[in-house]
DNA sequence: TTGAAAGCGCTAACAC
DNA sequence: GTGTTAGCGCTTTCAA
């Protein structure tokens, strides 16, 4: 018994095998099998019948050659490993499977270079459409995709210029939800770990901290609250320890993405320090595991499955045809709330102090050296209480911020 | 200014107008961008300046469909969504990218239909390469990759009939360290929530249970102590509450995977029972996250990057002709010990007792109804202390076993 | 060492 | 409606 779709000549079963064992021409097979509604059917069925007693498979190459179009799309994404990323995928993955596209997954590890790599794959692939969490993408590659007639649209994170389709999350409005809620449940002395600055998503996040915190009659307690990661567990460590090895900290912090997040809360267990007693937390993104660390975390949700569905449906449109205006589809956050922001109490903060362990500080630790509630502002009001705390100089400027406290860009 | 890559009269740019701008023939340009040795180098500087000049992508399409062979590999997995397989992903990716291959990502959600559809894509799309971690692959499909000379390689997962080449981990190995750890650190009437019995990584896992019991000398304290789950979420949480809602409760867990561990543990958070003084944990797979749930998660930590830069390499060799007998790659897991499986006290026990949460049990809560270190077995020694546990049939027959009891299998 | 040319399998323009 | 056929862009055999 040979095996199904190869022929005598043990080459590959053709559009040609297939012809003869209807008694057609090549042509024909080739309509039935495109859909063409103008095939009698009786040659049809005919067409049919020899496919799959040949177990005739169509070669995609010959096809992608002949029509210059390959039924792929690449996805061009910083990092799969990523459950914010992954979300995303699947909705990509469920909108363009049941459409007939396959993917072509493409890592860039928030890599210029390896994403030009990927672009140039994308059009040598000579691949339909292209979704794009970029980085910072070759501007000439996107023109020469436009001038292509390849489909291109951006998702989780814009370019600069906008001139592409894409889906987004509202991250300024996610950032700005989450310092309104710090402020109502009595922090106010915020710092952000936000995300790199030649992203959208790192830029969009901070100046949602920034201006809540200026629409509620605040300001950065010190520059070196304001901190620049790089989205990954590492980076998030990393700067909450930076937060920590201050000589005033802040008592709240939000962190721009999930894996910040967690590197943020193991370089606070490391410290020996609770949550949110010595600093509460508000992450971005609701990963499955948010509700079972410790304390469970509040945080900013983003609909990431949703928003790659949204962008693939954008990409589909495009490539069914649609050439009006670019359009920006964004997407809602909810802020999700939990432990990790319980209300703030001095009873509670007093109750926490752990001995010994904490790096030398002056202010930490004390139960009311700050949060006296004055800043406590109503979620909705305006700037009526102005805090203080920018005068406090005595304590300012005890703060660390030489070597690498004032990096408001990296 | 045209875009790059774009000829005169709007068409991609081909091997003949690079041949032309370099004065030579086509074959020789393609013998150059191949790599050929014998050609004359002063005309490869030329093809090599027209190439950059004319900026000429070749095109993948034609060169597949002259060839018969699509450098791209497809990657045919279970869930993107899965930290496990990402973690995987990443490792075959970085395979992948040096080798100039691609991944095309087919994401089978544990459906024989789409990993059939998958797999039919792969022989259509003529790919060089398929890397899977099956569910229930069609052997017939399989049988025609090898007949076309497509090179298969099977990773995390086995298939049955063992005629490929695979990467995996030893789970039964792990699943007995597991064991041997619960048993030392005091716990003795164990259960285990598995993965399908149709995955031999779900086999394995249970089989290495099973066998690590027998080793110590004990036996399955109720049949219902076997779960078989989903390796979902929502199948660690079902499984879980099946468990807690027995009259008799094991006092340990053996989870198959992380996301089943999720699952489970948000089952007992809501049941209000604390870990592990009510039940002890042990997960398979080491997720980021396992080390600031509450509490900290011991876990069969497997190299989970690794496995698939293995199988990677696995396929490269057989894609560069080696042709030797099927080769098994064996890893070896790791057993982390976290706080989820701290040594068995009844004082530990008596002091989270919660009031009045817990579904109606007879022996659980009370502080030593069992646990009381009789079977606390060496960790290597062979069965010396026999539990005689199996036979206090008068609690056994409490045991709700009606509806959904005893199902070894599903 | 280089070039000419056939042909991979398919689609679509054109002819009937 | 159906068939004939050119040609997508490349590799590779064969001849020079």
């Amino acid at each position: 018994m040979r095996a199904r779709g190869v022929n005598q000549t043990g080459g590959t079963t053709t559009i040609i095998d297939v012809a003869h064992a209807a008694g057609v021409s090549t042509a024909t097979v080739s309509r039935v099998l495109n859909g063409d509604a103008r095939v009698n059917p009786a040659l049809a069925a005919r067409v049919q019948r020899a496919v799959t007693k040949l177990g005739y498979r169509p070669s995609r190459a010959a096809r992608t050659l002949r029509t210059q179009q390959a039924r792929v799309w690449a996805l061009i994404i910083p990092d799969v490993s990523n459950p914010h990323f992954t979300d995303m995928v699947r909705g990509i993955e469920d909108v363009a499977y049941s459409a007939g596209y396959s993917l072509i997954l493409c890592n860039t590890d928030a890599d210029a270079e390896k994403e030009r790599t990927y672009l140039e794959l994308a059009l040598a692939e000579h691949v339909v459409g292209v979704i794009l969490a970029p980085t910072s993408p070759d501007p000439s590659l996107i023109e020469e995709m436009l001038s292509r007639k390849v489909s291109i649209v951006t998702v989780d994170r814009r370019i600069s210029s906008g001139m592409l389709d894409g889906a987004f999350v509202n991250n300024v409005a996610g950032a700005e939800q989450a310092v309104d809620h710090l402020l109502a449940r009595g922090y106010c002395h915020l710092a952000c770990i936000t995300g790199p600055t030649d992203t959208t998503t790192g830029r969009d996040r901070l100046d949602g901290f920034m201006s809540a915190l200026r629409r509620n009659g605040l300001e950065l307690d010190d520059p070196a609250f304001v901190r620049i990661g790089d989205f990954r567990e590492s980076g998030g460590q990393r700067e909450m320890e930076a937060l920590l090895s201050l000589s005033v900290r802040p008592d709240a912090v939000l962190v721009a993405n999930n894996l910040m997040t967690l590197g943020a809360l193991k370089a606070i267990v490391a410290a020996g320090l609770e949550v949110p007693s010595d600093m509460a937390i508000v992450g971005f993104d609701d990963s499955s595991w948010n509700a079972v660390v410790h304390p469970p975390l509040t945080c900013v949700a983003q609909p990431a499955y949703d928003l790659g569905a949204e962008s693939a449906r954008l990409l589909l449109s495009r490539i069914d045809g649609h050439s009006g205006p670019n359009r920006e589809v964004m997407l809602v956050p909810t802020l999700r709330i939990r432990e990790s922001t319980a209300e703030r109490s001095s009873a509670t903060h007093a109750r926490h102090t752990v001995p010994g362990i904490r790096p030398s500080v002056d202010d930490a630790g004390g139960g009311n050296g700050r949060g006296d509630g004055k800043a406590r502002s109503p979620q909705t009001g305006a700037a009526t209480v102005p805090t203080p705390r920018g005068a406090t100089s005595a304590l300012q400027n005890r703060t660390t911020r030489s070597t690498k406290g004032a990096r408001p860009t990296r």
